[in-house]
RNA sequence: GGCCCCAUGGUCAAGCGGUUAAGACAUCGCCCUUUCACGGCGGUAACAGCAGUCCGAAUCUGCUUGGGGUCACCA
């Protein structure tokens, strides 16, 4: 049995979205689950898309994910160069390109775009229209003539009319199609770059690649392919493609449409493991129904065979529920320095940071929640007296007025605003005056945040605010409820 | 429009001829609790439709419907 050899192949086109993360991602562990290897290959062949700073990109979104590759561009292997721009300059395609024209299972192609766009208009169906063969028929006389005046040209596969194709694929089965379906596609283009469909084939051979992992979308282009592996008597290599990650409308994920690249969701807070854990789950599921999986235990345990064909949603809820859960599980150490940022972004006041953000770590699910969620600390909010009303505590606006100002002096006097003697001195408190816990907590814990959730309860955010804040914000709270009362009458 | 693919709750997803049709997210309720969260417990919610094969169909076949993908000198 060979060794199993996957590939990734990027065009450096700028960020990346998940769809093209999790083809990574699949190509990763179905390497490493057999013990094989994986490769970068980057497909620069179009000059036109090429975004500077975009092969950056690929190298800090697959390390950020923690895909490591062993053999790429800065890596080599001994089946380089890796790029295609210098595989096209090294004359590999045009090789290749030149057997098949020899074979007669290629030929050139002198058509102007005007003709190729006519051919469109009178066709059956206005807009899409197949190549006619119309240079197959040109004699060896012509094409030499053509091709020594430097007219622009390009090399286009010869398929056969009649007949069928088929390939087969891992996941999907055997696709037969007709070959009056498939068009001659281009190999060379009039620049001398070879098309993806054909660069891809050459160096997927060249390379070593036995297993090729890549979007459901070149499903439909893939009997093309088979044609080309045969023309050269290459073993086909085995197909797997991974269903399309589409957004809520059911629609495929794409950069053209705005949908969130890997690094939009790192830059809205979302640790990246969350996110290589969560899209592994897109189309794949673990045979032991435990969802949070560290990369180590998915190359353990991923199995293409069992690859969903159906497309997915990509759900930001679920993703989110995920992250929370990745940092909830996270070391304090490791936690503290990533919250902090976002803490400091809050909280200008010399509070002790640590704690409060100790507060934060179970209830977010991004750290992007934590300034909404700690701002109050910084300065109350305006709010509505209504918020000193709730039932389940009992409580109603005059009864915590009542509170308040029953307590003041109490905490007042109390020198130790640590959590715990403040608690057991307000649960005295209450006692005493024959009230219920949360007759006496509630209003607390609303006068000194002003808000109906806070990440912790009355004393831990007295603790937090100090004796000064704490006091100040109750008499505040004390003057607005009187007031308010005024009105009332 | 041609061709190709897909079809289990709102979403992800088990299931591969006989199950009370798992589980997770979301949602709702309860418990815990000084609020919220975490945690615990429970509820609502699905086999697109129609034929056929079979003693028996979510599972097999066909058709219909619905959805998606693709038809570039882009990858």
């Amino acid at each position: 049995m060979k060794m199993v050899k996957t590939r990734f192949a990027p065009s450096p086109t700028g960020r990346m979205h998940v769809g093209n993360l999790r083809t990574a991602l699949y190509s990763y562990l179905i390497a490493k689950h057999a013990g094989g290897s994986f490769m970068l290959r980057i497909e620069d062949t179009d000059q036109e898309r090429f975004v500077p700073g975009a092969l950056e990109i690929i190298y800090q979104t697959l390390s950020d994910a923690g895909i490591s590759f062993d053999e790429g561009p800065d890596k080599d292997g001994g089946a380089g160069p890796y790029v295609q721009s210098e595989r096209c300059a090294l004359g590999i395609y045009n090789k290749y390109a030149g057997q098949l024209i020899e074979q007669g299972d290629a030929y050139y192609c002198f058509c102007t775009k005007e003709r190729l766009d006519s051919l469109k208009e009178q066709g059956s169906d206005k807009e899409y229209a197949m190549y006619d063969k119309h240079c197959l028929s040109l004699s060896k006389e012509e094409i030499r003539a053509n091709l020594e005046a430097g007219i622009p040209h390009v090399v286009r596969l010869n398929v056969p009319n009649e007949g069928t194709t088929t390939f087969h694929d891992e996941i999907y089965g055997d696709i037969t199609v007709e070959n009056k379906e498939l068009d001659d596609m281009i190999l060379i283009k009039s620049d001398g770059y070879p098309t993806y469909n054909f660069a891809n084939v050459i160096d997927d051979h060249l390379m070593g690649i036995t297993h090729v992992v890549r979007g459901n979308e070149y499903l439909s282009s893939s009997p093309k392919y088979n044609r080309l592996y045969e023309a050269f008597g290459w073993d086909i290599p085995t197909y797997v493609h991974c269903p399309l990650i589409t957004d809520e409308e059911h629609h495929k994920l794409s950069k053209r449409s705005g949908h969130s690249s890997f690094e939009d969701l790192v830059d809205q807070g979302l640790l990246p493991q969350a996110i290589v854990n969560y899209v592994a789950l897109l189309g794949w599921s673990p045979e032991d129904n435990q969802e949070i999986k560290t990369l180590p235990e998915l190359v353990k345990e991923f199995d293409y065979r069992k690859i969903n064909k159906s497309p997915a949603v990509f759900d930001i809820a679920k993703l989110k529920w995920m992250n929370g859960e990745y940092i909830r599980r996270m070391d304090d150490r490791e936690y503290q320095d990533r919250a902090m940022p976002f803490i400091r972004q809050a909280i200008s006041k010399d509070l002790d940071l640590q704690k409060i953000s100790n507060m934060a770590k179970s209830r977010i699910e991004t750290f992007e929640d934590i300034p909404e969620l700690i701002g109050f600390l910084e300065k109350v909010p305006d709010y509505d007296c209504s918020m000193y009303e709730h039932k389940k505590m009992k409580t109603t606006i005059p009864l915590s007025l009542e509170a308040l100002k029953a307590v003041l002096p109490v905490l007042e006097a109390a020198d130790d605003y640590g959590n715990d003697a403040l608690y057991s001195l307000l649960l005295g408190f209450a006692k005493d005056r024959g009230l219920k816990n949360g007759q006496v907590m509630w209003p607390i814990r609303t006068a000194v945040s002003g808000k109906q959730m806070t990440p912790g309860g009355a004393t831990q955010l007295m603790e937090i605010l100090g004796k000064d804040e704490s006091l100040s914000r109750i008499r505040a709270a004390i003057e607005k409820l009187s007031e308010n009362e005024r009105k009332e009458q």
